[in-house]
DNA sequence: CGGTATCCACTCCGATACTG
DNA sequence: CAGTATCGGAGTGGATACCG
């Protein structure tokens, strides 16, 4: 049996709550301004988006580039290294897309995706 | 460019303090008691090793067997269905290990496996 | 032995206001 | 446009005591 005793790691560059849909628009639109993505993800707002962005460029999953302009411009892409992150991101979709359609079946069809109250 | 979009769902079921290292105790040792479990894992409480092992039983990952009898004994194990997650696991751990090693380029060896400040 | 109940600390996140 | 600063509430986790 190996080990997998180093599966925390990559959970924690996924961890936070906008971090997903984040990387879902950039995975789909490839470049993006910070209002596109501002304007694409509802409810969330400059803080926040800030925020997770800066994580996923510290880690170097997201490439972040800044053009010196006045009014600023600022676009994000996943980056070369973030890439990689696409298997792991399609395993984690499959299981995910699977295991709701599980808890249908155990629990039935409504409020069935995530923990008990 | 495949949809990704559920890919949280199964997140969800991973995100929890505790919960990675509980999943590796008990895929590495099998059947496990909770005491066992409990000395397995330093400075978790019963409080946390409680709740982690309800969630990741209602998210049908984990089997829990009560056997009725003084003093209680209960024994936890990956359920048949949980076992499916194993390939999920896998492969963070492989990614997990390589972006170790990656930040480690990026940042040097200390402190370098997570967010910054 | 295998839990609950209670209380507290801390972190995460949201709302809002301000800035170069 | 693309942020930063500040504040407050909710949720998550820790310590401890108690229970069947």
């Amino acid at each position: 049996m190996k080990s997998y005793c180093k599966f925390e790691s990559a959970l924690d560059i996924l961890i936070g709550k906008w971090k997903p849909i984040i990387l879902l628009q950039l995975i789909s639109n490839g470049t993006m301004r910070f209002s596109e993505l501002e304007k694409s993800i509802p409810d969330i707002n400059k803080r926040m988006l800030t925020q997770q962005l800066r994580e996923l460029e510290y880690n170097d999953i997201v490439h972040r580039e800044a053009y010196n302009q006045i009014p600023p411009k600022v676009e994000y892409s996943i980056s070369t290294y973030g890439q990689g992150l696409s298997v792991v991101l399609q395993v984690l979709n499959d299981w995910g897309e699977s295991h709701i359609e599980h808890m249908k079946e155990l629990y039935g069809a409504e409020n069935a995706e995530n923990e008990p109250g």
